[in-house]
RNA sequence: GCAGGGGUUCCAGAGCCUGGUCAAAUGGGCAGGACUUAAGAUCCUGUGGCUUAGUGCCUACGAGGGUUCGAAUCCCUCCCCCUGCACCA
């Protein structure tokens, strides 16, 4: 089978009716977008997973005859496109490189420099490569970008509108800071940064040491631990300064100088001083009140804190065995002039008292994972962060801590600080927790900004209106509909705004702000409304004004034209947005502010119904990265099928789940597809009468139908594609078997199957709907299949499972007699056991007195009394499995499957009733028949 | 720390809200067989243990308790894993 060319053939036939094309009208409105993909380079199958439930989603809708908008755009703004070009700009050869890999000639690399050409690029890969190869039914006709200018004047009214309503405000704000760049984003993700994508924000309490006339500074994170500084540690290595800040002179690294400088201190720098100078001399420690020397070690980094690290060798890992090693290292005490007896003589001070360690807790945890060297960081890590997490949660401060005697670390650790920031000790800094290295290369650090404007996220109103509206929305999964009100609760004023070479829309209250790019996509969805004319060149940018968005989207004012007019008609249709589709990562930060938005600025009715959550596709290392690593889309639709990759998507868990990449399980999905449409191939051939199985398989059609349409309808697109792909090809598969062969129902249930396919896997639907059925529609146009109207009856597939429970009874005694049969005996029951199987699955309840009184008051089963009591325990069991049943003729439903077992079992099968006196029957097996498990002869 | 999710049979993954038809769907893997020149294709059969002419019993859904006639499913405690946490969308 050419997937390849089938995929392009029904794609093209979809573009020329335009069916993914949406213009208003009299049907029911269903209105779906997915999270716009930032603009950040190629993407690989894991973004395809939840795009394609999108596709799957609005397929389904416009087959239940909804009138369907599934519009898409770009995300171009922040620092990507930017950071490609400058890339190429520089030469750098890796970007070169990746761009050479997936195919580029030097030229069009080259026009990468101009940042508009990788936009425009990947606009076209994404949309052309991606999107429309995966079949996705998008109006095409609305793509839009953040950049657009239309867009960017929607966003700024939507900013307007958030000011008119006193949803912006100003105050100071610490953010991450590249000297060369401006803001920048520090998330694991790296998307702005080279290196520290895990580094946290920490505020550091800057200790003050007197040393002459001025103050050696060490940054710490644990204040109260103050009472067990032994000494100081200085990098010999590291060149400090000393600065003039405020009327007070420090020495810091340069590093923290430069950071002091950015966090709005008034910081001027005197004179170097090298590490090796500072070693050797004492100073005063703070809080303690008592000389320390200060000694020599190598971990402390510079672009850490202050580069000056105050050592608490009983509790912090790092200083315990920096102490240890220099006192083994007689050549380094004596190169810097250090009394080997004195450094020897420093001892541990215990201070708290924590849950599981005795007095040195960082001595112990050193010695128990076994770290013998300062230069073992990763394990030094890890104990510190051990340490400090039982340390604060279990820890007590020790009697000799002065006042803190007795208090709990969670709370002296505040203590202490507060008290030595007001006794003129101690001050405060915020630092990473590791080095941030920009993508330009720059030390990235942690700027004051003091008039940063924010949204208010805060404002309790906006808050208790969200949240009064999320149990309205229809959000999959339900475990993220209880969440979200904490997370709106939790979720904080927001900085909206930056400076810097940003792409995005500048700020209308001053333009030299750019507003950034989680804040210029959040109301979006009612922009696509318009996007529509601004592609067609209905209506120019210009004309976007405030009065225009208010009328089309508030209704306020008039219409200046019919434009107008018709673009409001269009957004009262289509608006609200149904279904809003993105990934894990915007569960705390893009659905929460893209609910807040919407019910900050628009109406109440036009506050969005709903949101899917999708988790994510992992490759074996975590995470698919966006760099490499993870297949490529084009590669993945050549050597799996877009088909394949959708019902993979669909079927392999739930959505709502992490998946990990198998190619091996991909192609196993490819081959399903194959064995479904060679089944269906094989059936329609068929022809011949109707027979029982008919009936059988259409109740059982019947209910496939019903369970997969109640599982869309809920949003489980999982369950929805096992019942169509598995559970219909598993009772047509059985049906071929029992000799099924009837025309008109293999018609009609291939039909109804094709056409449940088709939001799944819509090439093949469609290549199946035409080649099989001799179709010359549009199956992605037909209707989803109603269940038949046919009377059913619960009866069918209890007949059914007889025949299958005889087969495999028959298999059972094949394999315990241990030898080939040559023919078999089947013995159906006698009247009398039906008929009071009968009685018992009427009944409401499984009540065994009841029943039994019911069977020994009928005149017919009054005689078998004797036999009742054990008959009813052993039906029991069946009770619930047939419960409502209505009767059947097991002697001819086995009657009639004879040949079926002949073809399975290979050799003759004879069918008698219990009750008939000519039956063959030499081991007197025939008494044993009970209702639905005939007895069984073999010879 | 704050918030959330989860531990199911060889693997993946349903079931759990609404307790009994659950030795537990489905897909994979594996074993055996069929068809084939052949197959990664397709089709059958099997896949906890013991036992048995189609049966029955035991052990099972992280661990331990509890509720109940009855628990993978409800309640409690404990252990372990994972995810997000704010100028990345």
């Amino acid at each position: 089978m050419d997937f390849k060319s089938i995929e392009a053939k029904w794609q093209e036939e979809w573009e020329k009716a335009k069916i993914n094309e949406a213009e208003p009208n009299d049907k029911d409105k269903y209105y779906l977008i997915f999270a716009y993909p930032g603009i950040s380079g190629y993407l690989h199958v894991g973004h395809m997973r939840g795009y394609s439930y999108s596709d799957i989603i609005t397929r389904y809708k416009r087959m239940r005859n909804f009138n369907v908008l599934f519009p898409a755009g770009f995300h171009a703004t922040g620092i990507h496109a930017v950071a490609i070009a400058n890339k190429i700009k520089n030469g750098d050869k890796e970007m070169i490189q990746y761009f050479k890999d997936n195919g580029l000639d030097e030229k069009t690399i080259e026009s990468f420099k101009d940042y508009r050409n990788v936009l425009n690029y990947f606009y076209d890969v994404y949309a052309n490569e991606y999107w429309k190869k995966f079949g996705f039914l998008i109006d095409w006709r609305r793509l839009t970008s953040t950049l657009h200018p239309g867009y960017q004047k929607f966003i700024q009214w939507q900013f307007r509108k958030l000011m008119q309503k006193n949803l912006l405000v100003q105050k100071p704000y610490y953010g991450a800071f590249c000297p060369n760049c401006g803001p920048v984003a520090v998330d694991p993700s790296e998307t702005d940064i080279k290196k520290g994508g895990n580094a946290e924000k920490l505020e550091f309490t800057l200790l003050k040491f007197k040393f002459g006339d001025s103050y050696l500074i060490a940054a710490t994170l644990r204040p109260e631990t103050v009472y067990g500084q032994t000494n100081m540690w200085a990098n010999p290595e590291v060149t400090y300064v000393k600065i003039a800040i405020g009327d007070e002179k420090w020495i810091v690294s340069k590093e923290c100088a430069e950071n002091l400088k950015y966090q709005g201190r008034d910081v001027k720098v005197l004179e170097e001083i090298p590490g090796k100078d500072l070693v050797g001399k004492t100073c005063l420690a703070p809080g303690i009140e008592r000389e320390i020397p200060i000694l020599p070690s190598y971990f402390p980094d510079p672009a850490v804190g202050s580069g000056l690290v105050t050592s608490v060798p009983s509790d912090a890992p790092y200083d315990y065995i920096a102490l240890e090693d220099l006192k083994k290292d007689e050549e380094l005490m004596r190169r810097f002039g250090l009394d080997p007896e004195r450094v020897r003589a420093i001892k541990l001070i215990p201070i708290i008292k924590s849950k599981g360690y005795d007095e040195f807790p960082a001595k112990e945890i050193v010695e128990r994972m076994g770290i013998t060297s300062q230069h073992d960081v990763e394990k030094l890590e890890q104990a510190t962060q051990e340490i400090y997490k039982v340390g604060f949660h279990t820890g007590i401060m020790r009697e000799n801590c002065g006042k803190y005697a007795g208090m709990r670390v969670e709370e002296a650790k505040d203590a202490v600080k507060k008290d030595l920031i007001e006794q003129g000790k101690a001050d405060t800094m915020y630092t990473f927790s590791e080095p941030v290295i920009c993508r330009c290369g720059r030390n990235v650090v942690i700027k004051l900004i003091p008039n940063q404007w924010f949204i208010k996220y805060s404002d309790p109103d906006l808050t208790e209106k969200a949240k009064q509206w999320v149990p309205e929305m229809t959000i999959i999964p339900e475990e993220y509909k209880e969440q979200l009100p904490s997370i709106l609760d939790w979720f904080d004023d927001r900085a909206c705004v930056r400076q810097g070479s940003w792409l995005g829309t500048p700020f209308p209250f001053d333009e030299k702000w750019i507003i950034e790019p989680i804040a210029d996509s959040t109301l979006y969805p009612a922009y696509y409304i318009v996007s529509k004319y601004e592609n067609e060149g209905k209506i120019k940018p210009e004309e976007m004004t405030e009065e225009f968005f208010d009328y089309v989207f508030l209704g306020i004012g008039e219409p200046k034209n019919e434009t107008w007019k018709q673009i409001k008609e269009d957004f009262d249709y289509w608006y609200p947005l149904d279904i809003n589709l993105g990934g894990k990562e915007h569960k705390t930060v893009h659905f929460p502010v893209f609910i807040m938005n919407h019910v900050a600025i628009l109406p109440g009715t036009k506050w969005p119904r709903g949101i899917f959550v999708n988790w994510w596709v992992m490759g074996k290392a975590g995470k698919m990265s966006k760099k490499g690593g993870a297949e490529p889309v084009t590669k993945a639709i050549e050597k799996y099928s877009v088909d394949a990759m959708r019902l993979y998507y669909s079927h392999v868990a739930s959505p709502h789940q992490d998946i990990f990449w198998d190619e091996n399980i991909v192609l196993k999905y490819k081959d399903a597809l194959r064995r479904n449409y060679m089944l269906a191939e094989s059936l329609i051939k068929l022809s011949g009468e109707k027979q029982y199985i008919d009936q059988w398989l259409l109740y059982n059609m019947n209910k496939h139908i019903e369970k997969a349409t109640d599982a869309m309808e809920s949003y489980d697109i999982r369950t929805a594609s096992d019942e169509i792909f598995y559970g219909i090809a598993r009772d047509l598969q059985w049906y071929k078997r029992r000799g099924g062969k009837h025309k008109e129902t293999i018609a009609k249930v291939l039909s109804a199957w094709i056409k449940m396919m088709c939001p799944f896997t819509p090439h093949i639907a469609e290549e199946m709907w035409h080649t099989i059925l001799k179709n010359g529609t549009l199956v992605s146009t037909e209707n989803w299949p109603e269940p038949f109207e046919e009377e059913f009856d619960k009866s069918l597939d209890v007949a059914e499972k007889l025949v299958s429970d005889v087969l495999s009874d028959i298999r059972a005694i094949e394999k315990l007699v241990k030898k080939k049969p040559t023919k078999a005996c089947i013995y159906t029951c006698a009247e009398w056991k039906a008929k009071a199987l009968q009685k018992i699955i009427s009944q409401e309840t499984f009540d065994f007195s009841t029943i039994m009184k019911t069977l020994a008051s009928d005149p017919e089963l009054k005689q078998y009394v004797k036999q009742l009591p054990g008959f009813v325990k052993e039906l029991g069991r069946k009770f619930i499995q047939y419960k409502a049943a209505k009767p059947i003729n097991e002697y001819e439903i086995l009657s009639s499957a004879t040949d079926f077992f002949k073809n399975e079992l290979g050799y003759d099968i004879s069918v008698y009733k219990e009750t008939d006196p000519n039956k063959y029957d030499p081991s007197n097996k025939s008494a044993k028949a009970m209702p639905l498990k005939p007895a069984i002869y073999l010879e």
